[in-house]
DNA sequence: AGCTAACTGTCGTCATCACGACATTCTATA
DNA sequence: TATAGAATGTCGTGATGACGACAGTTAGCT
């Protein structure tokens, strides 16, 4: 995956004939290796960024040097678009959660793009809807569900077909991590992964989590299951 | 505001003269007292739905009989699109926080709107990127932030200019929603109210806050404010 | 003015989880 | 296969806030 690859965007399909050409042309794939940043809080936003091959987060951190993680971004995932269409500088950190290749489409591209193309504004349009749902579930868990459950639906979050089609079972990802997602220490991330565990839900290897039960784990926590 | 008023609609005014002939034939406006369900969850989206006068919010309770709110919406706030958009059921509950008048657009004039007016789709794009920030932000707070900055940031957000526009400084909510809204028990509410009034940030009121440095509640929580 | 329902202020108790610490296990690489 | 670095498992302690309870306050209604 280390060039552009259109199954890692679903967009590109979409496209008539010349539109793709041009996509083609300004499109460029960039390595990154694990923890690296590919965009930096404050920067303007110049591209939009897509996932070709790995895992990367949103992340923020404060004055006291919290860490918050406001998603993980998997293969087929894009992202940046908000700033680009507000004009502003970028908001948040973006990082590599390990070796990811990531391209970069230029955002005087992304807006010739939204000028001359319905299907893409349409794309976007429905990309955005499903991105509002992906965070006021969030804001819903955040308040309803005990530790246990949030993980649990963060980790079904990462495997949204709508916004990331296409992903494997497996997922490399430390339980830290997982922590950072979830809004729980890593300590109780791991609690919580080992009683998915015994449920059935997922299976826990080394520095990755195997989804056995996606359903399961989006149902979390909607009846009394402690 | 009985009847439907285009200040409380911002993108009423983009709208062409024939489309806004349309709009005008279509929506009807109902009121709704204090506590009453606007729109229930499970329910199909047939209506676009905007505040013209009062506070709603958007919630959903758990099995336990927990309750979240996700967002408050005051005047000009428009919402339900998000399941209009993917033909679903509406996720959530919308209720009156106290007597309000609200407009309702059908779904298919919306429809209509979106398939015809290249300005309706602009306003819709924005507004959604509007949202997405929103609560993006908000699963920041959720994460970085004590339960004092929590409630701060809360009520920055229902200032939102953009999605919200000429809101007055004064804003009738009671403690016990403010806690639903900023994820914090009605008792920590109000320690955190009386807090920020110490600050001069705001002034608390018997049933109502009165935003005084909407800037600061902003930013609330930033530096070491503890 | 008097009454009622709603809202606010405050206390004590209890549950949850963060966080540091440290041993253990795993993987990659020389 | 030896070793270093990373990730995981599991303590104990402490901070935070939820929650019930109840008294005090306010607005609206008659």
């Amino acid at each position: 995956m280390s060039s552009f690859s259109p199954e890692a965007a679903q967009w590109f399909g979409l496209l008539a004939p010349e539109h793709q050409q041009r996509v083609l042309q300004d499109v460029t794939v960039t390595h990154y290796g694990n923890g690296a940043l590919i965009a930096r809080k404050g920067e303007t936003a110049d591209h939009w960024i897509g996932v070709m091959d790995g895992l990367i987060r949103i992340s923020v951190g404060n004055a006291d040097g919290k860490v918050a993680s406001l998603t993980g971004i998997p293969v087929g995932g894009w992202l940046g678009e908000g700033s680009i269409l507000k004009k502003e500088c970028r908001k948040y950190d973006v990082v590599a959660l390990r070796d990811s290749y990531v391209a970069k489409l230029p955002s005087r591209t992304f807006e010739w793009l939204l000028d001359h193309s319905i299907p893409f504004n349409r794309y976007l349009l429905d990309m955005l809807n499903e991105r509002v749902g992906q965070f006021i579930g969030r804001a819903e868990h955040d308040r309803l569900l005990n530790a246990d459950a949030r993980v649990a639906r963060c980790l079904a979050e990462l495997f949204n077909p709508l916004l990331y089609p296409g992903l494997k079972r497996r997922l490399a990802i430390t339980q830290e991590e997982m922590g950072y997602l979830a809004r729980v220490s890593r300590q109780r991330a791991n609690q919580a992964l080992k009683k998915l565990e015994t449920e059935k839900l997922l299976r826990v290897e080394y520095g990755a989590v195997c989804i056995l039960d996606l359903e399961g784990l989006r149902r979390y926590g909607a009846d009394a299951t402690g």
